[in-house]
DNA sequence: AGGCTTCCTTACCATATGGTCAGGGAGGGG
DNA sequence: CCCCTCCCTGACCATATGGTAAGGAAGCCT
């Protein structure tokens, strides 16, 4: 028993504190004992709980993926049940990806970290984002299929859409590094022009 | 004498294995060790050219933004004899960081790792580039004051099309490490986007 | 009580890493 | 020839770091 009251779960502060630092000092910067340092706990207690750095990462990793994962399910239902169109569906999805990313601006960290070509954790967030992917096009393709989507590449879309994330979460960073805070003036904009994008590439409604 | 022939200076092969090194492993990912390895020289000769690792990064900063400002200034000059137009001027400077990015794709792993809040290359690269944005600013508010210039936030601007020029560099980069090197559609789409901002928010004669 | 599990800790280790120190070879000037 | 400077290297070091081994305290079940 620690000095201080560890009542929540060890397991999730440690979490906390691992995304926050891996998405500050990246994950070579990071060490298991200033990490368990500032939890007031020892480098063997995260070793208890995550075999190894790499596996801590993992860890980290997946429970944003999940939370991601989750976010986004709930969108889909909501827009199910509520009978949207293909195109509503897709904003609704780019706008909770936003809206995540703007209520939690440490992920921004982990992904930019992690989204690093040779990075220790891009293998993992693949993993994580593959399958996903992989159902946006087969469904996309479905709705081509229908007509009730425009024609285009699928793939290159959706990883034109992806890198387009992480190019603004690395804007959102930078612009909060320089201070700007509060302004979000010109991330809205981006996400409207990938919107604006998404929208002449997919709805069959939209005027080119 | 290494037994394979040292013909160039040993300086700039290490600032090239460096930049290299930092852009994709990152600082703390790279080793000295590794880094003389790389080029059959020992970890001691790196050190004695430039005096610490850290210094190491400060140089390769340095002669990044060397190119980069000397490449700018190379524009500048050629559209003031040109008696080019302030948009042209604008546009001409833009065109210029792409092309540079573009031809040396080694420098966006550099500007990733050191746009990087807590970064200790971020000082060094503001060093570098506060003077060039505060010239830019003086200009851009000359130029609004005469009237040859639309009338909007210098400085806003400024940063909104750096952390834009940053963000692109990082999708380049995603783009990369998904095996799309070719494609450079979505980039020049991005720079498309970027240039119509800056005319849109400067060019007294662009519609609105 | 006794044992089992869970959670955390102290003690310890092997290695990697940035950095210091002294020295050696090559070339140039006196 | 001697000395001096430039460039580079081997030997060495202090430290940080990820990881292992073993033990101890609290709870739970029989």
């Amino acid at each position: 028993m620690a000095t201080t009251g560890t009542r929540g779960d060890t397991r999730e502060l440690v979490l906390d504190a691992a995304l926050a630092s891996f998405g500050t000092a990246g994950y070579d910067g990071t060490s298991l004992d200033d990490l368990a340092a500032g939890l007031g706990i020892r480098k063997q207690t995260i070793l208890y709980h995550f075999v190894s750095k790499r596996r801590l990462l993992d860890a980290v990793v997946d429970r944003c993926a999940g939370e991601l994962v989750t976010a986004l399910e709930r969108v889909l239902v909501e827009s199910r049940t509520g009978g949207g169109t293909d195109w509503e569906r897709v904003e609704g999805m780019v706008r909770e990806v936003f809206r995540l990313a703007l209520d939690q601006p440490v992920l921004l960290g982990l992904l930019r970290e992690v989204s690093r070509p040779n990075s220790p954790g891009a293998v993992r967030v693949r993993t994580h984002l593959e399958p996903l992917m992989a159902r946006a096009r087969r469904w996309m393709e479905d709705e081509m299929a229908a007509g009730r989507m425009r024609r285009t590449d699928a793939q290159l879309l959706l990883l034109s859409a992806y890198s387009t994330v992480v190019g603004v979460a690395t804007e959102i960073e930078v612009l909060r590094a320089a201070g700007m805070g509060p302004t979000l003036r010109p991330v809205v904009q981006r996400r409207g022009e990938l919107l604006r994008f998404l929208r002449r590439s997919l709805d069959p409604a939209a005027s080119l």
